[in-house]
DNA sequence: GGCAAATCGATGACGTGTCAACGAACCGCT
DNA sequence: AGCGGTTCGTTGACACGTCATCGATTTGCC
């Protein structure tokens, strides 16, 4: 009994369409990303969250379950942007397993910088190319798919079961 | 001067939406397919992409291109597929530098019994959570965006210039 | 207090993607 | 036919992500 239901027509146009602009976005935010910047996305994406927040200082594990990245990947990718001085690590006071990781002034002027560009191209890319209507309809529909996936669990799920 | 258009609340939700979404529903559906068919997403989409030609079989250079991957990429990636039997080269009739990627019976039974659990993840998790003027909305901004970014152009863009 | 279980972060091995370079073949022009 | 420029696919080195594992600590429970 194949009682699978195929995507339709519209349903295929809307799958593929997505795929398509996830895939070309990326490249191309990535490549203005580091032309103009010198970062990559996820360099940008660690030195704006940190930036967020007041102290520019973040417990590893909070930043990594914000991120959505695995601790190890965070503490791979860490260990790149000490050595390029975007970042430095500190002991955590309260908990004496942990570490704090902290924007160093060079981080701040590069995501200081990087900012202005990166929201540029966001909307020339994207933003911009949306009516009013639809971007309030991405922002429903994707916050409904991540709130059904359960957004709030952090990435490496070892299968909570049942 | 500081013009920055920065992101009002509805843009930003629309974009950060946009972007967990894009990484939670591909760690869930990555997760499925290894889980299920023992196959990640790439593998997945050659042999999908393979499978949708009436002979099984596609120039390198051209599956390349509807992927939107290097050349590079897939070369070592049919490599390892290679390796698992899912797929072979051949040599191209009418050009000699060329390899032609043939889909294998294994491969053919991969994707075939692989498709109706990957369509059924990815309804559950998207597009059964839309309403079917949201399918609409979403397939016309995304290929919107592509078509804006230049769909057509392989990836490795040497840029044209200009 | 004391002990098992869980959490935190680091690390090494490994799989995968990117980039630059290459040889081979094709194309267009003379 | 010959020659330069281009395209095809492969390869090796390197950057990045994942997974399993580890030691150190914290937490929960008795």
């Amino acid at each position: 009994m194949d009682a699978t239901r195929w995507l339709d027509e519209r349903e295929d146009r809307a799958w593929r369409g997505y795929r398509r602009m996830r895939r070309l976005l990326d490249l191309e935010l990535a490549r203005e990303l580091t032309q103009d910047a010198g970062l990559s996305e996820a360099d940008y994406d660690v030195l704006s969250d940190l930036s967020e927040t007041p102290q520019g200082r973040l417990r590893l594990r909070e930043l990594a379950d914000r991120m959505l990245w695995s601790r190890s990947r965070l503490s791979h990718h860490l260990t790149r942007m000490q050595q390029r001085g975007l970042v430095t690590r500190t002991e955590c006071a309260d908990d004496a397993r942990g570490s704090v990781v902290v924007l160093t002034p060079a981080g701040r002027q590069a995501i200081e910088s990087a900012a202005p560009g990166h929201v540029a191209a966001v909307r020339r890319h994207l933003i911009d190319l949306l009516t009013p209507t639809e971007i309030d309809a991405l922002g429903a529909l994707t916050h409904r798919v991540v709130d059904q996936l359960g957004g709030r669990a952090s990435h490496p799920r070892h299968d909570p079961e049942v």
